[in-house]
RNA sequence: GCCCCCAUCGUCUAGCGGUCCAGGACGCGGCCCUUUCAAGGCCGAAACACGGGUUCGAGUCCCGUUGGGGGCACCA
């Protein structure tokens, strides 16, 4: 059966970890069930709108490489300066066989239209208590010890006429029932009708509430699961009712458990990197990210042990079953190894066309094709020695600059006196200014070889070496490093270090 | 306060009544490889929250306790 999934964020600032969460399972099930992915636009809260979001959550799923079968037009948003406005174009029509407009503010007319269907049919009704009167009630209640549940009775005005201003208010019936469904992940779940509020559908404005836009439109767009974060739990037997009143088939419900911080409470603004562009910026790739979210309260299950994924792979695999239902904690640790593991599998131009960003704001400028082909040879070396992109800046860095030589003590090795540096650093120069050719192997056997001549350890020699002709003592491997600096700038840097080192005796 | 959800190594998890003195992965420790740092290989420490049931038999089923999380808006 083919799966046709949303996801629903509110445009309220920018795409949160947590919710990407939940959208990759969405569209886990949607692709693995070769149906469609869907992004609708939860606007109906004009006071916490902030503009600009949707084209932000856009560009979080382009940046993830997550594609979207319906939803606001990618071209048209990408093209404006805010969202504070869309297209003419967006109103209509159906993409992919969703049906449009994917934003709700532009679908005001269907939520109206069905909440008058269920005044008139009984199950829901006018009224107009002001947020004064009803805060005033809640703490009456609060007083008393109870918890505020709305009644159509406690109606300061039941007389409320349709074309005077108020709001719609659902009916829960029956009052002393239970009302009961089937959840994917949580199993059967249960709620007593007393405890359910006759919520607000429609607003004073004559916007919708979640509640109502929800339902309407997952129901008119083919929603066939709804999935979405487990603190919309307790308001899911509302949504139930609703689709019972209009008599409408009711999806699946899946409510995946939330994803909390290191401290165990619901992950959020406090707890460091949260939007996807923050971790974009620290690094992390789009292929070790959702490989790490998707197993982030997912498993394959069935006795299979695998844990690094390809999308395609992670399509093929996925599936409900495999969803657990306890909050999961979100481990920094296994997504920077994960990240390793997937910079690791990319294409050595693939990841020096991603590094080129991180370097220029690391203050190296990769911008001339000389310069690309530079960071073509060296990619291959660095490339299992970064775990973020933004590690790749300190190993690469001497090959594009001039260095500072280092001082003297840097230049003589372990166990070793001056005078021995010295001499060593002079027969390096001579090796260096003979070696034919000038690359990674002939280098490493006649440099071997004047270890044995000098009576030093590898480690000794090429220590002092790699800081004379890199400034540092971590590097690519030393002899690529070399090759790849090439002779001249190799003779220099030694030339330097020779000069510095004979100057501190 | 009321309602709902959850409970296996520090973390993510496998386990769907016996084949579990509980398996994998991250992290951690040790060893190996080694020109630095990584990567890689091998080894190791590390968990069924507690108490009652059900059953010949329970990590697996039921109840309770404890603990954690979430929700109680004209916010989503």
């Amino acid at each position: 059966m083919k799966a046709r999934t949303r996801f629903a964020p509110s445009p309220t600032g920018e795409l949160h970890i947590g919710g990407v969460r939940t959208a990759i399972f969405s569209w886990l099930l949607a692709k693995h069930t070769g149906g469609e992915f869907y992004l609708r636009i939860e606007d109906t809260d004009q006071e916490r709108y902030v503009p600009g979001s949707t084209r932000r959550i856009l560009e979080s799923f382009d940046w993830l490489g997550i594609t979207l079968d319906g939803g606001p037009d990618h071209e048209e948003l990408r093209a404006m300066k805010t969202n504070e406005d869309y297209p003419g174009a967006l109103e209509d029509g159906e993409y992919k066989g969703v049906p449009g407009p994917f934003v709700q503010s532009h679908r005001l007319h269907l939520y109206k239209q069905w909440a008058e269907w269920l005044v008139e049919h009984g199950y829901a009704y006018r009224a107009n208590e002001t947020p004064e009167e009803l805060q005033r009630m809640r703490e009456e209640a609060q007083a008393r010890k109870q918890t505020f549940i709305f009644r159509e009775e406690m109606r300061l005005r039941p007389d409320v006429r349709p074309d005077e201003p108020h709001v719609i208010r659902m009916r829960v019936l029956p009052r002393d029932g239970r009302t009961e469904f089937d959840d994917l992940i949580k199993g059967r779940v249960s709620f007593d009708n007393a405890q359910v509020d006759d919520q607000v559908l429609l607003k004073m404005d004559g916007f919708p509430t979640y509640h109502l836009a929800v339902v309407v439109d997952d129901h008119l767009q083919g929603v066939t699961h709804v999935l979405r974060g487990d603190d919309w739990l307790p308001s899911a037997p509302k949504h139930v009712l609703l689709y019972r009143y209009f008599g409408w088939p009711e999806p699946q419900w899946a409510h995946v458990p939330n994803v909390l911080g290191t401290d165990g409470k619901k992950l959020s603004k406090r707890h460091g990197a949260q939007s996807v562009f923050e971790f974009r910026d620290q690094g992390y790739i789009p292929e070790a990210l959702i490989n790490f979210l998707a197993l982030l309260g997912w498993a394959p299950g069935g006795g299979d042990e695998q844990n690094v994924f390809t999308r395609e792979e992670l399509i093929a695999k996925f599936s409900m079953a495999g969803v657990g239902s306890s909050p999961a904690v979100f481990d920094y640790n296994k997504l920077d190894w994960l990240n390793g593991v997937h910079i690791r599998r990319l294409s050595p131009d693939d990841l020096a066309e991603r590094l080129v960003p991180f370097l220029a704001r690391a203050g190296v400028s990769v911008d001339t094709p000389e310069k690309r082909a530079l960071l073509r040879r060296i990619v291959p070396h660095i490339q299992e020695r970064t775990k973020k992109l933004t590690d790749a800046a300190p190993l690469v860095d001497f090959f594009f600059g001039d260095i500072q030589t280092p001082p003297a003590e840097m230049l003589i090795g372990p166990k070793m006196e001056q005078p021995l540096a010295l001499h060593a650093l002079r027969e390096t120069r001579r090796v260096v200014a003979s070696v034919e050719p000038f690359e990674d192997a002939p280098l490493e056997q006649a440099m071997r070889a004047l270890c044995e001549a000098l009576g030093l350890k590898p480690t000794q020699l090429f220590t002092i070496v790699r800081n004379a002709v890199t400034g540092k003592s971590v590097t690519p491997p030393l002899f690529a490093t070399m090759a790849i600096l090439g002779r001249e700038t190799c003779l220099t840097r030694l030339d330097r270090a020779i000069a510095r080192l004979q100057a501190s005796a």
